[in-house]
DNA sequence: ATCTCATATTGACAATCGTCCATGTATGGC
DNA sequence: GCCATACATGGACGATTGTCAATATGAGAT
């Protein structure tokens, strides 16, 4: 999770699933790509956790989106090494950048790295049972 | 991860951290309740994934945000039990539904259960180091 | 130089995850 | 009825996760 290869695809491979069966004649839905996947899912995974999420939104709303951690185990009612765990992964992930000042440390969310979640979880070009946005798969299958 | 518990906030407890530190006199940033966090972490934990990912974004760009799992296994490279387990974690994260027609099962996107991760996401309402929103918490700390 | 304090790292551990094979279950076709 | 098929479940297993205690690192303060 360091490469961004947006915007590859690949197609739904439909050959023969069984040589006699008719099923899904006209379905030709799109795949993410697997490199594209997988970057989403780290993202994601940063996320799966309450704690990551409840540090995330609390430097969501800090002043210029930067908090130092000083009181944030008592907060959380979790160790010092378990919140380094939780900004780590956060960082790892791209989230999150650290810059030490003096005796601490200032974390500050980058909100550009969620770019890609925000456009998956985007409802706007999603179909749904009340309707689908123009030029979405056809209902093909079985 | 059924129950619904939101809007419940709690604040950050700054009572004397250390008895004779002035450090952050001003702070007093919001916290998300633990219910709240929890709930999101789950979504998220559902997402964190590359097949689920794929999975999801397949579904909301099938017609009518549905679609039969049929031919998954092979497009995606993974064996029927693992396509089960993946759509089993969808669906226990109330993301996607399921509905036996005939010999197959059909799968439908539920977009409203992400309204709780893309308001997290929304960035409108974050700060971030370019600027704040209107009444965000002021920079307190260290 | 030494001490103090904020944070990172290491090591251990139980718990969960993702995967598959083998088997069970239910539905439609004959 | 019986068989084939779509899917779920149980069991197994290695990999990863989240947690903490103990320890290391590194920067101000004295």
């Amino acid at each position: 999770m360091r490469s961004r290869v947006w915007r590859v695809t690949t197609t739904l491979d439909l050959t023969p699933a069984r040589d006699t069966d008719d099923c899904c004649p006209g379905a030709s839905c799109e795949l993410l790509d697997a490199d594209e996947s997988e970057a989403l899912a780290q993202v994601f995974k940063a996320l799966g956790d309450p704690t990551r999420v409840r540090l995330l939104r609390y430097l969501a709303r800090s002043h210029d989106g930067t908090a130092c951690a000083c009181h944030l185990p008592a907060a959380l009612g979790i160790s010092q090494p378990t919140l380094s765990f939780h900004l780590g992964k956060l960082h790892d992930a791209g989230l999150v950048t650290r810059e030490k000042r003096g005796r601490w440390v200032h974390w500050t969310v980058l909100p550009e790295a969620l770019a890609g979640a925000r456009a998956l979880l985007g409802i706007d070009a999603w179909c749904t049972p009340d309707g689908c946005p123009p030029g979405c798969c056809p209902a093909g299958c079985c």
